[in-house]
DNA sequence: ATCATGTTGTGATATATATCACATCACAAT
DNA sequence: ATTGTGATGTGATATATATCACAACATGAT
């Protein structure tokens, strides 16, 4: 996916500190932004204003592809989990490539909807299962697809993981409780350790 | 959008009458399906099995497109609601059409980023409202995007209502009682009018 | 017209989860 | 070390919604 180097001095890469906004929802679409390095948090301004977010973003990804094409206006926020490296592309540059370079296009396109048809079914199925269900699926989410790794630490506050799965801070706190000593998981100052993943898949399942 | 005369002969039109199924969720995409006119069920089984519709789609759009490009496997099920007329389209001249002509996948990558932004602003919000917001949304959803006139015939039963919105049967009984107590919509033998839409979209916004 | 079958309306109750309230804890700045 | 500020843990209570139960109704087939 990395074409970069066919955008030669299109390409402009610059570090953000852990905190900052990339992209602001709302904001009109200027640059295609390219994740080299670091985590995002994608978010969108709820009813009532306050944040949801939609996933978390790590290195080697386009930033708001959808929007791109969409109608030129960002739908969601990003904003800095750690520190970054990021690529700003010209958007001119960018589409040029895509129509003069149809393999280029397929490639995004079939990532696109590969993301697609992942978040159709993480929002679908959230829908139907409980909290536990939910916060179970957050924590596979943070262990099997961010750090790939059974021990991590929470790049969210639990707050955070709130706003993630759709429930209140005091239910999530509630959740890790409840997995921490049933021997689920390990949890000592934001560290997490998936210990029985078969019963945390067993949880995600039952909801 | 409609680029079916370059398929020439690739394209093969056929008649699907009221409650078949066109594709199933599991399945190999072997062809591109494009829905010349009639109202189809996109839907998706849920965890315990039971359905959940995903959106409502009429005439003139193509069907899984993310499936087709993600992994090649249908992602959801498209059920007839009314009589159809579809197109079956080879899926190698499909792609060959797209590296051939960028300026027809633009447009195909295009129309299917605004969908998927459409889609997830909806189930994003879906998740922080209550049952009324919910079920006023679908209303709006079926008059506005659907039908496009405050007067139509429910296109679903409650029960589907209920699996579209994400709740139980007798929520969504209560909920439209209450819409025709109050005033804000008529409704007789599942023919529904909308008469007082600034309180719909009221009810659609508070929750 | 009659029947069968699925659809709808509505009460009573159970349950999951939000909300409120407050104590404790972790961590960064001084 | 001390302080301040935000993060976390946990009880008590309120509330929205699911579930159960059943009657009434609509619709299509015979």
């Amino acid at each position: 996916m990395e074409h970069l180097d066919e955008l030669g001095s299109n390409c402009r890469t610059m570090d953000i500190i852990k905190g900052e906004t990339v992209l602001h929802e709302g904001s009109f679409t200027s640059h295609v932004v390219y994740l080299r390095s670091g985590l995002i948090k994608e978010t969108v301004k709820g009813i009532d204003g306050k944040e949801q977010i939609f996933r978390i973003i790590k290195g080697k990804t386009y930033l708001g592809m959808s929007s791109l094409f969409g109608d030129n206006v960002n739908h969601f926020s990003y904003k800095a989990l750690s520190n970054l490296e990021v690529c700003h592309i010209e958007i001119g540059a960018f589409k040029k490539l895509m129509l003069e370079n149809a393999d280029f296009t397929y490639k995004i396109m079939s990532s696109l909807c590969k993301e697609n048809l992942h978040n159709y079914d993480k929002l679908l199925k959230q829908g139907q299962k409980k909290i536990f269900g939910r916060l179970a699926d957050a924590l596979l989410y943070f262990s099997e697809d961010v750090f790939e790794n059974k021990k991590f630490t929470l790049p969210l506050t639990q707050q955070e993981i709130a706003n993630f799965i759709g429930t209140s801070r005091e239910s999530t706190a509630r959740g890790l409780s409840n997995f921490k000593q049933n021997g689920i998981i390990s949890l000592e100052n934001s560290i997490v350790e998936i210990l029985d993943i078969n019963c945390l898949k067993q949880v995600s399942r039952t909801g």
